[in-house]
RNA sequence: UGGGCUAUCGCCAAGCGGUAAGGCACAGGACUUUGACUCCUGCAUUCGCUGGUUCGAAUCCAGUUAGCCCAGCCA
C-alpha cells in the first residue's frame, strides 16, 4: 500500500501543498482532539489516521491531545480507551500527548488579554436572556447591556469569577465582535462560563472553564499546530477560530481545514441508540461485535490494516456520504487473505459416514494452513470414516449448477480424498440425519491423482476430535431491517432474534498441542474469523465467529 | 437578515477549459484442493436542472432545484 503512487491528491493536501508552497507554514503539523465522553467509532478512525497520515506523508508531527475543556461531560475512564484505540489504529503521537486542561492557565490570560484590547466583556445575562439577545437565523442580534462595562470593571468582575465569587451560570465573559453577523457564531460568543465543578484533570483549580470555540485555537496554537483538521459542522466557526488567534496575536497561526465526515450505510451509529441498545441489554455493551466502535471493530476480528485500508480507499472529501459496509469488509478480507491460517469449521453439522473406510481407523492428513502463502506452514488433521460437513453442503435434489454433494455426485473433502454419496437417511420429518459416502483411496491430496475432476471442494471436521465451540454468528445492527428507531418518543424496536444467531460450531482440532489458537478459515465462500479461547485457560470462553461476506448464493435457477 | 457548505454510476471518489480515472458492489467467462482467491470482460455519449460565454464546459458566468450544518453557559 505504501508503495503504490497516488493518483490523486485530496482537497486538504492541495492546500496544504499550496500552503507550503506559498511559505504560509514550513512544516506541517496536525493533532486529534477528542473529547474523552465517549468510545471512538469507526468514524473517528477517519479523523485519526487521516491527521496522522497527513503528518507522517509530509514528514511532520502528529499530536494527541483530550479537548477536555467541559469537566460536567469527561470522564478519566474514556481518556484510556481513547488511548489505547488510537494506539491500537497505529497513529503514533510519540511523546506529544497534550490535555486542553494543561493550558487553562494560558487561556485565562488570553481572555484577560482580550478584556485589556477590549475585546471580550463580562455580561450578567442569564442563558435565556442571552439567547434572547442573540437573536434568530434570520433577525438580527440585540446588543448586550453590560456590553459597556469599562476594561478595569471587566478585568476585576472575570478575576472575581476566576476567584470563584459568582454562582455557576450567573456571569460569562464574551467575545465583543459583532451582534449582528449573519454568522450566529460570531454574535459576542460566550468564551467564559463559571461551572463550579472538579475536573478529572485540573481538580478544584478552577471554576470558570472556556468554551470550545476561544479554547480550541489556543490550544492549536500553543502545539503549533499548522493544519487543523475537522468535521464539517464547524466550518461555520472557522472566521471565530481566526478571529481568536489573530486577537490574541499568535505569530503563526494555524489555519482549520474541514472534512465531511463519513458514515456507513445502514449501520447504527448514533450514540443514542448505541446507549438504548446497551441499556436494553440488547447488545453487551460498548464493544459489542455488532457495533462499529473501535473496540468492537478489533473484538471482531478487524485488523488495524483493514479500517487504515479502508478510510484510504474510502477517500476525502466535503460531500456528505457514508460507505457501504460492504468496503470495510472488502478491506478485512482483502489484509487477511494472505496473512492469517486458516482451518476447516462446521457451523450447522451433518454426519457424513464413508462406508468403505476402515472402522477405527484414524489417518493423519496434512493441511496447508493457507493454500496461497506457503510460508504459513501446515498442520495435520485427523481423517477417519465418521465426519461432519456442512448441512448446506448436501442435497437430496439439487438445483441445477449445484455441484456440492447429493445422491450420486463426487466431490473433494477439502485436504482429503474424493466421496461419492450413495446413500442418506433422514428422520421422521425428513430432516437429513446421516450421508453415506464411499471414498477413493487414490485421489488423496499429493498423490497427483488426475483420473478425473470434481468441480466441488467441501470442508469438513472429524466427528469424534473435532472441538466444539459455542460461536456466535454476528450480524450487522442495522437501521432498517433490523430495527427502527423513532426519533419523536426515542424508541427503538429491534427484534434480537433477527441480529444474534447463536449456534454450536465445530471446529478442526489443533493438533500441534496448542490450547488457544487464532485461526481463520474460508467456509466456502465466506470469510469467518475464529479468535477462540479454550475454557481451561480462562474462566471464560470468548468464541467469535463473524461472517465477513454473505453466506453463499445459489445461482438463479428455475425451480 | 439569514449565513455557510455540498451535488460526477447502486456506494465512495478522481477531475481544476481540451472532449468522464480508480475502488466497492453487480453481471458474464476462465482457472481452481474452499462456487473463495486470482485472471479476463461488461458496467455514466454524460457530470442536480436551465440558460449563457467559448472552436471546445463536469470544469467559467447567471439563474434554479435538492440535501446537510448553525440560534448550548456542548464539542
Amino acid at each position: 500500500m505504501e508503495n503504490e503512487e497516488k493518483v490523486s491528491r485530496n482537497f486538504i493536501e492541495m492546500e496544504i501543498d499550496k500552503d507550503l508552497a506559498e511559505g504560509v507554514y514550513d512544516t506541517v503539523h496536525t493533532r486529534f482532539p477528542p473529547e474523552p465522553n465517549g468510545y471512538l467509532h469507526i468514524g473517528h478512525a477517519k479523523s485519526i489516521l487521516l491527521n496522522y497520515g497527513l503528518a507522517k506523508e509530509y514528514g511532520g508531527k502528529f499530536n494527541m491531545r483530550f479537548d477536555d475543556t467541559n469537566p460536567t461531560k469527561e470522564k478519566i475512564e474514556f481518556v484510556e480507551s481513547i488511548k489505547a484505540d488510537i494506539k491500537w489504529l497505529g497513529a503514533d503521537w510519540e511523546d506529544r500527548l497534550f490535555f486542553a486542561s494543561d493550558y487553562f492557565e494560558q487561556m485565562y490570560e488570553g481572555a484577560v488579554k482580550l478584556i485589556k484590547k477590549g475585546k471580550a466583556y463580562v455580561s450578567d445575562l442569564s442563558a435565556d436572556e442571552i439567547r434572547e439577545y442573540r437573536g434568530t437565523l434570520k433577525e438580527p442580534g440585540k446588543k448586550d447591556p453590560y456590553s459597556d462595562r469599562t476594561i478595569e470593571e471587566n478585568l476585576d468582575l472575570f478575576e472575581r469569577m476566576k476567584n470563584g465569587e459568582f454562582e455557576d451560570g450567573s456571569k460569562v465573559l464574551r467575545a465583543r465582535i459583532d451582534m449582528e453577523s449573519a454568522n450566529i457564531n460570531m454574535r459576542d460568543p460566550i468564551i467564559y462560563r463559571v461551572a463550579h465543578m472538579t475536573h478529572h484533570n485540573t481538580g478544584d483549580k478552577w471554576c470558570i472553564y472556556p468554551m470550545y470555540d476561544f479554547a480550541h485555537p489556543i490550544e492549536d496554537a500553543i502545539e503549533g499546530i499548522t493544519h487543523s483538521i475537522c468535521t464539517l459542522e464547524f466550518e461555520d466557526h472557522r472566521p471565530l477560530y481566526d478571529w481568536v488567534v489573530r486577537e490574541l496575536e499568535y505569530p503563526h497561526p494555524p489555519r482549520q481545514i474541514e472534512f465531511a465526515k463519513m458514515y456507513l450505510t445502514n449501520v447504527v451509529t448514533g450514540k443514542r441508540y448505541i446507549k438504548k441498545l446497551v441499556e436494553d441489554g440488547i447488545v453487551d455493551g460498548w464493544d459489542d461485535p455488532r457495533l462499529v466502535s473501535i473496540a468492537a471493530l478489533r473484538r471482531r476480528g478487524y485488523t488495524p490494516e483493514s479500517i487504515q485500508k479502508f478510510v484510504e480507499l474510502c477517500g476525502v472529501s466535503k460531500a456528505n456520504s457514508s460507505a457501504d459496509y460492504a468496503m470495510l469488509e472488502y478491506c478485512v478480507r482483502e489484509d487477511l487473505k494472505l496473512k492469517k491460517s486458516r482451518v476447516m469449521a462446521v457451523l450447522d453439522p451433518i454426519k457424513l459416514v464413508i462406508d468403505n473406510y476402515p472402522e477405527g481407523q484414524t489417518e493423519m492428513l496434512e493441511a496447508a494452513n493457507n493454500m496461497e502463502n506457503p510460508e504459513l506452514g501446515s498442520h495435520e488433521v485427523p481423517f477417519g470414516r465418521e465426519l461432519y460437513i456442512e448441512r448446506d453442503d448436501f442435497m437430496i435434489e439439487p438445483p441445477k449448477k449445484y455441484f456440492r454433494l447429493f445422491p450420486g455426485n463426487e466431490v473433494r473433502l477439502m485436504h482429503a480424498y474424493f466421496v461419492k454419496c450413495v446413500s442418506y437417511e433422514t428422520d421422521e420429518t425428513g430432516k437429513v440425519t446421516v450421508v453415506h459416502c464411499t471414498y477413493d483411496p487414490e485421489t488423496k491430496v499429493g498423490s497427483g491423482f488426475t483420473g478425473r475432476k470434481v468441480k466441488g471442494t467441501i470442508h469438513w471436521v472429524p466427528a469424534k476430535e473435532a472441538v466444539t465451540l459455542e460461536a456466535r454468528l454476528y450480524e450487522n445492527i442495522i437501521d432498517e431491517e433490523k430495527g427502527v428507531y423513532n426519533e419523536e418518543d426515542g424508541s427503538l424496536n429491534l427484534n434480537p432474534n433477527s441480529i444474534t444467531v447463536l449456534k454450536n460450531c465445530y471446529a478442526e482440532p489443533c493438533i500441534k498441542g496448542a490450547k488457544a489458537y487464532e485461526s481463520f478459515q474460508f467456509v466456502r465462500n465466506g470469510f469467518f474469523c475464529v479468535d477462540y479461547k479454550d475454557s481451561t485457560e480462562d474462566a471464560l470462553v470468548f468464541n467469535r465467529i463473524v461472517s465477513l461476506k454473505s453466506s453463499f448464493k445459489l445461482p438463479k435457477t428455475e425451480n
